[in-house]
DNA sequence: CGGGGTTCCTGGCCGC
DNA sequence: TGCGGCCAGGAACCCC
């Protein structure tokens, strides 16, 4: 599942593997979610942008190629166009030859080209709130971005709304980091502060050891990233709490699974 | 318009 | 060993 680690450094990967080329020929397997594919030819990759978990591609400044890798999605450089069909669902053919493919098993993924800018057709892309690197998100409009809904403090990171890129895993290791209970309903002015820094900690971590490798997450270059080696949290139900030594819980929160210590995450 | 529930999909895992 | 059933998970979608 990429989050915006993993999404980062394939973004990264792909401007510099991408920008320049033209995109010459496209295919999409006949299916909604990705069919747009074929509309993004004929024209040049001018960089490789990343709003959360989406990624942007500038389309001479005109268009953007809008890929979002849902839960299994990859991308892959080829040197010609695929052979290997497996899994395969989009391919672009570039000016010099080589190949952009799309493969996702369980087809969660989304292709979409749009005028540049133009976001609309994708809901949370649209509403989607600031990265959190972002130098003008503070503790305290984080602070401000929770107080708003009264939804539990994980369900809000999930929903893109109040700060972008964060998904499961990264939800749980930042809360475990800033010690807030995933069920909160009320973070104070404070532990909002402290939770900033516990995503831009987590983030940053994530990103310099190339994502976290679950299920079928890989780069450009084919490397799983090593940051499983470093959760705290996320995976950890039923082994001891790093900071306490409290059996770690495990419950539904919001549809998503969750792993939290009971005892050293306060409400 | 926010919030809650449902849907999409399939490899892997569990229990019998 | 085989198989039915269930789970994971982001975001679109539907409904209230």
């Amino acid at each position: 599942m990429p989050e915006l680690p993993e999404v980062e450094t394939i973004r990264r990967q792909l401007d510099t593997l991408l920008t320049g080329s033209r995109l010459e020929e496209a295919w999409a397997v006949p299916d909604p979610k990705v069919q747009a594919a074929t509309r993004a030819v004929h024209a040049t990759v001018t960089s490789v942008h990343r709003r959360g978990k989406y990624l942007l591609l500038a389309l001479d400044d005109r268009h953007e190629l809008i890929i979002h890798l849902g839960m299994t999605g990859t991308l892959e450089i080829t040197d010609t166009l695929p052979t290997d069909r497996h899994l395969l669902r989009a391919w672009w053919r570039l000016g010099d030859g080589r190949a952009l493919l799309f493969r996702d098993q369980r087809t969660f993924g989304r292709i979409s080209v749009v005028p540049t800018g133009d976001h609309t057709s994708l809901p949370t892309l649209h509403a989607l709130g600031p990265e959190p690197f972002d130098a003008h998100l503070t503790g305290d409009r984080l602070y401000h971005a929770l107080r708003a809904s009264r939804s539990p403090v994980k369900v809000q990171l999930l929903g893109q709304r109040v700060v972008a890129g964060v998904g499961n895993i990264y939800a749980d290791e930042a809360l475990w980091n800033a010690a807030i209970a995933p069920t909160a309903t009320r973070v104070g002015r404070t532990r909002a502060h402290d939770l900033l820094d516990a995503i831009r900690t987590v983030l940053s971590d994530a990103i310099d050891h190339g994502g976290t490798r679950l299920r079928d997450y890989r780069s450009i270059d084919g490397d799983t990233g090593t940051h499983q080696h470093h959760l705290d949290c996320y995976g950890r139900a039923g082994q001891p709490c790093r900071r306490c030594g409290t059996i770690l819980s495990h419950r539904t929160l919001g549809g998503r699974g969750t792993t939290w210590c009971r005892h050293c995450q306060r409400r």
